[in-house]
DNA sequence: GTAGATTTTAAACAGTTGTTTAATTCGAGG
DNA sequence: CCTCGAATTAAACAACTGTTTAAAATCTAC
């Protein structure tokens, strides 16, 4: 009954509709009424669909991106370090967005990637507008930990990364169903996390052909 | 004017903005415009949406499974192979597409990056029921050829796969774009496609901590 | 050249979208 | 108790969606 559970509601209906469905994909109406709220609320107390979603990720943001950031900077006042490292860095930033929400850290993977996928603009404008401090240490990071790759081949592969990772977090429910049903094998996200680094480093550190 | 023009011009106006705004992202009428032919035309020769995207998808699906097929297994009849004679079996069929089109390669990856994403179920049924044979040989090379992942592993990994590609692929332009800006690095898809082969191979291969 | 089938067309359909409005309800402070 | 601002509500808005209709145009074959 207070005055700001209107809004708290708003936004837990919203982002697991936007995780699942995508930010397109997903109306006003789907939002409200698994909120059980009116209607006209989200414009009442967001103003319109697109600043919605913008507060639906920063909820997160604004917790995992100084986390990670304090994480890289540490990591690189170490004289040497390794890709494996570098991906660690974000392993304890996501999994302290439980904090929010038990099924935060899969939540906010998979809102990352609507958002990367989804002709949402405007949200990757946000987020290098607001974060691009962290994004740049993360790119030093890689770097240092491997002074072999050219800028160029650094930057591909960055991408590639954040594609792994978008991807199957946005897939990840349904993969993990599958997982679980072909070889009895129940995965957490952190499991899940924890599986793909290997992957990730291994794949950034590779010789270029 | 031949009677099969209409139907042609859909499918190429469609695939493009397709690839581009996804398919729920799309309506008809800015394929119909962007193809300049009617709106009901859609309807008169597909039947419905549903079908042109099957239409669209088939066009590039009917080329390049056969042909993938056919490397998969004239690889599988070797005594021992590589993770990255794997991967180099999709490059040529791949590029066998711009038969369709110069920029045949990059819509077709960009095509199935959006409909795996998108909430189009019916589309992944469709390819698995269609194609599951090829996708039967893959894993059989990929086990092959590294015979220590377990099969859960194994699983996990090609959707990582999966997901590069896909993501990549799906905003190639925007990508080389970017790299040509910033390093003046001049890059077509079979170079990303080359680019993007050691960093899966080496990922797919990595040893799981 | 005309009859018959195929294709194209404009118009309307019913449904959904995000947003706005104006009336109502609610809740705290005097 | 009353009042005033904040919050909620139902209703309507215009714009858009995929699909259907029935008339017009075009092409094909006799």
């Amino acid at each position: 009954m207070g005055k700001k559970d209107t809004k708290k509601k708003i936004l837990d209906a919203a982002e697991l509709l936007f995780a699942e469905q995508g930010f397109s994909g997903t109306s006003l109406r789907q939002i409200t009424g698994a909120a059980e709220v009116n209607l006209a609320s989200v414009n009442y107390h967001f103003g319109s669909k697109k600043d919605l979603i913008k507060a639906v990720m920063d909820r997160y943001l604004a917790i995992f991106m100084p986390k990670a950031d304090a994480a890289l900077r540490q990591l690189l006042s170490e004289p040497a370090i390794t890709l494996h490292q570098v991906f660690d860095c974000f392993v304890a930033p996501l999994m302290e967005l439980m904090v929010v929400k038990r099924r935060g850290p899969e939540i906010f993977l998979q809102l990352l990637g609507r958002g990367y996928i989804d002709n949402q603009g405007f949200l990757r404008w946000f987020i290098v507008n607001h974060y691009g401090e962290v994004l740049e240490h993360f790119t030093q990071a890689i770097h240092k930990a491997a002074p072999e790759l050219s800028s160029a081949d650094l930057f591909w592969r960055l991408h590639f990364t954040l594609g792994t990772v978008v991807f199957t977090m946005a897939s990840s429910e349904a993969l993990r169903d599958i997982a679980k049903a072909d070889f009895n094998e129940e995965i957490d996200v952190e499991g899940l996390v924890r599986k793909v680094i290997p992957y990730l480093a291994s794949g950034v550190g590779a010789t270029p052909c």
